[in-house]
DNA sequence: GGCGAGCTGGCATTCGCATTCAACCGCGGT
DNA sequence: ACCGCGGTTGAATGCGAATGCCAGCTCGCC
């Protein structure tokens, strides 16, 4: 018989109210618990917990007076002992990395908000290296989250790890590998073939790019697909730079691309918004070209600052509120039933016709 | 005796297969504990604890053998039902607010960077609106995290309320109340005085202020500092009028000056970066106003977008990363200890003379 | 050879809640 | 009057790891 039990039955004496003083000065705390609760209210453990608990069955008047006494003693459910009985922890994961990206911020902001409405937290991981993933992962399953949502690249031992724990994974912007994840993702191919096609009818000819890093797939996607694109548009040369996706490596870039081509190029293609509008301000006030009449220069992403009036980019924008509110649907279903197979959703980026570009239109 | 160690002493036979067949099929996955990995080492759990647990006393052969058999069963701590027992979840809640603000981003990255060196996960939630902050603070306690930081506002019966769960909290740029919090701020009045003292020694005399939400502690403090430095230079007519952080909101304000003033003002003090970067992007597009040399502006924070070439604002940087380790260090220590008292730190800024305002220098 | 100090490892218990199982209470149907 | 059924309630058990306590062992020193 547990000591807590017959402590909770022996009627309040002096000898009670001194072993609470010795308490108080042990541990932190006692924290008031479903037992005390039940004594308070003159009934059972297991009835305190079936009030607490959503569908349970009790009589109403059971629900007031359990209600009643929870309020007098301050109760509060313990979630990580819930957690530990139920095998639910009610917190996902969240893995973010390359914080020089404006991008990610706002899909943290609204992950969080939307996985809040669901009664679910969100726990979260930030990448500073590509090395911490491993770590990363063991703590993330240490603390048995529900599922797992990941903006930085998984390979395929670790994908399988997580499978092996029985823990669903969404992918975003991030292609699934061997059906063993979900994944939500802007149609950057499509987006890039928009930028270039209208590039090259509005007569722009000699391109050049600023990609991301070369570990990033989404500046893999986006690069390779503009380059194709130029390729079947009959554009073969195109000089490629390498950034970091920071406002500072566009600027660099662009002073990069002048160098290597003896001068400005008809057009610019970066791999985000923010080296694009580094690249921008590099070319106006280190070479005094004017955009768009000089210099054309195009992004991807549609941050924040993309529409400020300065820049007013050529880009593609993402859907961020629809793509995560299907990262948090596809996720929460296969947490609900982990049986259901990985599934891939696509969405088409919003195409804004700026002003950082000659279009036709 | 636990039904689960009388299997664990009894030699495997066919009968374990089957059951361990039918458990796969019953719960989604019989997670393995430290149960198993005792079984495989033949060793007692307890010595499987031991050997996980820094700093206890467990021979190296012993450790050997569990390790061993650890990684064979693919054994991972539980960090849920550690927490339970040891009254201990290594998290900490970061609650944040105000997602327009470019400012918080960098904060939560930073945060959550620091900590995590400190082997803490962070437990994020974000506020749509302040009313929020009561349910939000229910769910932070039930998660037993050991400690909060929080870049929103708490009343008195809040804190009151954290305070008497003995979880130790830090402010981030918010006072202290009733010294029942740690925090953390920037002294925003003294960056504003420099900022007014420059502008009103360059010659400015018409000032403009917009400010942020009116429940922005941050924002009052910054505009009724600016007010008073103004009124101590013997200006007395300043026009305010309110933002909420947005660019846009920037943008609005601009013109809602222009139009109360019939006309510029000589400087415009915004309460925050974003503001004036969309102060400085309406009067040059809108009214052809020439920053700075028809119009002052300046900003608060220190946001990468402040530092863009088009915009090069000047305004007060926060030491964010040397804010976000003494936030860290000092809520480490009061987890610690929670006997400790709450203490209040306070940076200076660092004065940013960008280009977007004339100053003497 | 004997004895005490210092480690080590095992047993049993504990953290706080959910859940199973059995007991129980009415109540309507036969 | 008896049976059975739906609805409640309480006692007991277990989730997975940490830890106090004690027994056993090793080692050293007299």
């Amino acid at each position: 018989m547990p000591a807590r039990l017959a402590w909770g039955l022996t009627p309040g004496d002096g000898c009670t109210g001194l072993n609470k003083e010795a308490d108080h000065q042990k541990r932190r705390q006692r924290r008031t618990t479903s037992y005390d609760v039940a004594r308070v209210a003159g009934v059972s453990q297991s009835a305190v917990s079936r009030v607490f608990k959503a569908g349970a069955s009790a009589s109403a008047e059971m629900r007031q007076r359990v209600q009643a006494a929870a309020k007098k003693v301050g109760y509060r459910p313990n979630a990580i002992a819930r957690g530990l009985i139920t095998q639910r922890s009610n917190m996902v994961a969240v893995v973010i990395s390359r914080m020089t990206n404006l991008y990610y911020p706002e899909l943290l902001m609204q992950l969080t908000r939307e996985f809040s409405h669901h009664g679910i937290r969100v726990l979260l991981f930030t990448l500073e290296h590509e090395s911490e993933i491993d770590s990363v992962l063991e703590q993330m399953l240490q603390y048995q989250v529900d599922g797992i949502v990941t903006a930085a690249m998984l390979n395929r031992e670790q994908l399988a790890l997580i499978d092996e724990a029985g823990i669903p994974v969404a992918l975003y912007n991030r292609r699934s590998r061997d059906g063993l994840a979900s994944a939500v993702r802007c149609d950057q191919e499509e987006g890039e073939r928009w930028l270039v096609t209208q590039l090259v009818e509005a007569g722009h000819r000699r391109f050049a790019i600023i990609s991301g890093p070369e570990d990033s797939t989404v500046s893999v996607e986006r690069t390779s697909s503009a380059v194709q694109k130029l390729a079947e548009l009959g554009i073969q040369d195109v000089t490629v730079v390498g950034g970091d996706y920071s406002y500072q490596s566009g600027r660099l870039g662009f002073a990069a691309i002048a160098k290597q081509l003896g001068g400005p190029p008809d057009a610019v293609i970066a791999a985000n918004d923010v080296m694009a509008i580094g690249c921008i301000d590099a070319a106006r006030q280190e070479c005094n070209l004017p955009v768009p009449d000089a210099l054309s220069v195009v992004g991807f992403d549609g941050v924040g600052p993309a529409s400020y009036a300065a820049y007013n980019l050529t880009t593609v924008k993402q859907p961020v509120e629809r793509m995560t509110q299907a990262t948090v649907a596809m996720l929460l279903e296969r947490i609900r039933d982990p049986q259901l197979p990985p599934e891939e959703r696509i969405f088409a980026g919003t195409k804004v016709a700026g002003g950082s570009a000659r279009l036709l239109t």
